[in-house]
DNA sequence: GACTCGACGTTCGCCCGCAAACGTGGGATT
DNA sequence: AATCCCACGTTTGCGGGCGAACGTCGAGTC
């Protein structure tokens, strides 16, 4: 009964955790041979690759951050994903996209450097190394999950509930571990940021984090990183989901 | 240049189509062992699992359809992704849910039959057998994309883009390759599930397809399955998108 | 053929998310 | 310290999506 705290509230987040580290595919699981990629620079702001480019490549990030988003006819608006170093990225295979004339792109958020490494070199090492292969259908695997907890996160049209299950899914993933207490993440990001991922203006956004700060379920300021409530927030969405439904 | 009509259309998609074909892990990809699982049947309406379901299982569909859905506090609402037979469903890792209070559930659309296998089983099967495992990854792969699909649906809050955009997807991936004509997909799919998909409420819905089929970008009636014109649908939306940004 | 059932159609009023424009404060650069 | 720049805040009018309730048509059942 020692563990009884953190498995109320989180028991299969703590498992997916240790899942992730033992087994996402990252830079490490490459051989360590100058020969297998190129490393390359992109600084803030630039693409690695956008919706006109054709040929398709792998990339591994060794440091920075790069977004990964669907890039509308104007412009990338829709955040799908934030890599972090050691994460690969890129068309991991040919069927990622369709006929569908919008694609998606890469964008550095910061100064960041990544290996590009070319489709058949990686699908060759892959074939080669089961246990990196393993790791490949887990990651596949974990982003089929982040993916489908965005769909939840895009379902609901409400603005609270909205941005509510957005922060709480990016506490879930992303957030930072070093929680103040039990249930309080500290998130990275802005306001406009989180426009981009919940698919809402910018304004909107700060509207409905300022509800939600008031109710005292996330707390940030103009000098202070944004901090949830997990357990409380979640409380407060799931009350909200269920009244309105 | 014999094939210019197809390229035009849908390069990238013949090319997906292919590789589906080849690589996607099916049923075929598990061992002729009868101890490798339990036949089961599900009847029309009835469920694989549900929310408060807590043993994880694979399953491979056999015969009938099967729907992953989101099941809200108030039932489940939202489809994630239908399944045709042959098609591995369940909790492929242990990754998939995190620790928020809502799951997804499996409902038998029709009258199923499905093979549950433990897992152990199957990855000690996946560790034996390469390909099936390259297979594995590849499915991965192919739902991370309609996933991100399903991503971009969402995040247009018009009612004729984002339902366009769905039929566009669903005819990408799902539809009836037979088709009439070139670019003309038949989809054997009710308003009520496009509103499951989409989000949004069914007479929505079919105010919203009224208008399409006005435009004669899509055709359907009473006694007639739903057809679209996905060229005509494309151009459409994409103009939609591009004057409301 | 009368019945039921399920799928599609239609209307109306409320609410809310969006757009646009402007205001405010802090930190970094000079 | 003055400056610029960026992130966050706030307001108003408007459009449209939602909810609810009801209507209509076709198919299968007996």
């Amino acid at each position: 009964m020692e563990k009884k705290a953190s498995e109320k509230l989180e028991p299969q987040l703590r498992e997916h955790r240790d899942c992730l580290t033992l087994t996402a595919l990252t830079l490490q699981h490459l051989p360590h041979d100058p020969a297998i990629g190129r490393q390359r620079h992109y600084p803030k702001g630039s693409f690695v690759w956008t919706a006109e480019t054709t040929d398709h490549s792998l990339y591994f990030l060794e440091r920075g951050q790069i977004a990964i988003m669907l890039s509308d006819d104007a412009g990338c608006e829709v955040i799908i994903r934030v890599l972090k170093p050691g994460e690969p990225f890129g068309e991991l295979c040919f069927c990622a996209e369709r006929d569908r004339p919008r694609k998606n792109c890469a964008q550095a958020s910061v100064d960041s450097m990544a290996l590009e490494v070319g489709f058949d070199d990686f699908m060759i090492h892959m074939q080669q190394d089961a246990d990196a292969l393993t790791s490949l259908a887990f990651t596949f695997c974990k982003r089929l999950a982040d993916a489908e907890s965005r769909i939840e996160v895009l379902s609901h049209r409400g603005a609270e509930v909205r941005i509510g299950r957005l922060l709480l899914q990016l506490a879930a993933t992303g957030g930072m571990t070093s929680a103040t207490r039990q249930g309080k993440t500290k998130l990275p990001i802005g306001h406009d940021d989180l426009a981009r991922m919940a698919a809402m203006t910018r304004p909107h956004v700060s509207v409905t984090m300022g509800k939600l700060r008031d109710r005292g379920l996330v707390h940030y300021d103009r000098s202070n990183q944004l901090t949830v409530d997990v357990v409380r927030l979640g409380e407060y969405v799931n009350q909200k989901t269920r009244t309105n439904e």
